[in-house]
DNA sequence: ATAAATTGTTAGATTGATCTAACAAAATTG
DNA sequence: CAATTTTGTTAGATCAATCTAACAATTTAT
């Protein structure tokens, strides 16, 4: 059983996976906030109990099994998120850190019941893809909302930044996952969206709240 | 902050004091599965971060903060107890193992959440006492069935042990919290008691069944 | 009250997770 | 392509939590 540092390395390996599913020990020990030698040391360790491969100078890699732990972690992580919203009210802001430790728990018959309890949710408080128990991941693709186009009307679907200052600042705009935006106009020299949506005065977003927003284009 | 294992050793050692509140090594390690030496070595830390007081071949003793610490750790353990049977559907047999894990995370807005749901509990789903926010311990003082006279009534109220093995064996009799026993007599040979309550079959129970059981007389 | 048993301590080793300093390999860039 | 920068490795130290072996103090019992 992986101790719970190296469920941590775990995460952050999935996480940062190129296309080839590689990881290079400097991005690792930058996410980890750990020195590079820890990371080296740390590698080793994993590569010895069967989660990664490692050569010296070369990126690391998952294995199969690597990244199913990974994978299962992540799912405990996010069906923690969506019952404590779902279940126990608290905001999509304050969940990350408390899931961040529960996640860790060894107790299958609890993540069990958290899942029964909510019917099986697919997508965390944030729009992630929850993990299946077999650690699959159903991958949506949704788009950018920078990359959409004045006229356009979308409903936010995901984010890209789950930071607690975003989600803040999205809650004092009133935008949750869900709301249906109309993009009014966008402005050519910087980027940023006017759009309007259900119960609110017009709004500005900037290029970079824009990035950020995940949507489906519905007209 | 206490790490995972001290906040252990402050648990056996609020569990494990005497009148005089001391504890003894060889006590502490027994409960706590490792070696004196182990616990000479930890003691000395614990001393270091003013969770108790040690001196060379005396028995510990928790200080006014260590007393508080531990309490509030087996504040979380039984709010999660308890959240997990009520909120969400466990047997009381299956909740310790997976609250001595969560008892350890620290996030007070997430017990402090159960608290409300559940309407402020005062005891777990054994019948023990939830300690306060400040650490204080309603000491409640039960009968055990044992000491009880043939003839009389009583209501199951607590239990002086937890094991699976016990919880298990209760359910099989159907005996929970809140019920009803009427003594129809006590074998005085072996000091096995024959009772009778709700829906249920005469039971024999043995003496050590019966010193389990901790109940309030009611006739 | 001495011998035996129990309880507690010290010394020294191990393992996991981390660090800094020094160096080596690989990648980038003028 | 050689110089510089970035990335990665090794060596060696530290700290927490554990162990065993050896010994010392205290308690119990004959």
């Amino acid at each position: 059983m992986a101790s719970q540092t190296e469920e941590n390395y775990l995460k952050s390996l999935f996480n940062l996976a190129n296309e080839k599913n590689e990881v290079n020990i400097s991005e690792l020990a930058a996410q980890m906030q750990v020195s590079m030698p820890t990371v080296n040391s740390m590698v080793k360790t994993l590569q010895k109990n069967g989660w990664l491969i490692y050569e010296k100078y070369k990126p690391v890699t998952l294995t199969s099994n690597g990244k199913k732990e990974a994978a299962l972690i992540i799912r405990k992580h996010r069906l923690t998120e969506m019952f404590l919203v779902n279940k126990m009210g608290f905001g999509w802001e304050e969940v990350h850190e408390i899931a961040e430790q529960v996640e860790h728990i060894h107790a299958p018959k609890f993540f069990e019941r958290m899942d029964e309890m909510m019917g099986h949710p697919t997508i965390d408080p944030h729009g992630s893809p929850i993990p299946d128990k077999q650690g699959r991941i159903q991958e949506i693709h949704y788009l950018s909302l920078s990359d959409c186009k004045s006229g356009q009307t979308v409903i936010l679907a995901a984010l890209t930044n789950s930071s607690t200052e975003f989600l803040e600042f999205l809650n004092s705009r009133s935008l949750s996952l869900g709301t249906e935006l109309t993009i009014n106009s966008v402005e050519s020299y910087d980027k940023s969206m006017v759009v309007t949506y259900a119960n609110h005065p017009t709004e500005t977003l900037s290029e970079k709240v824009c990035e950020r927003l995940l949507v489906r284009v519905i007209g």
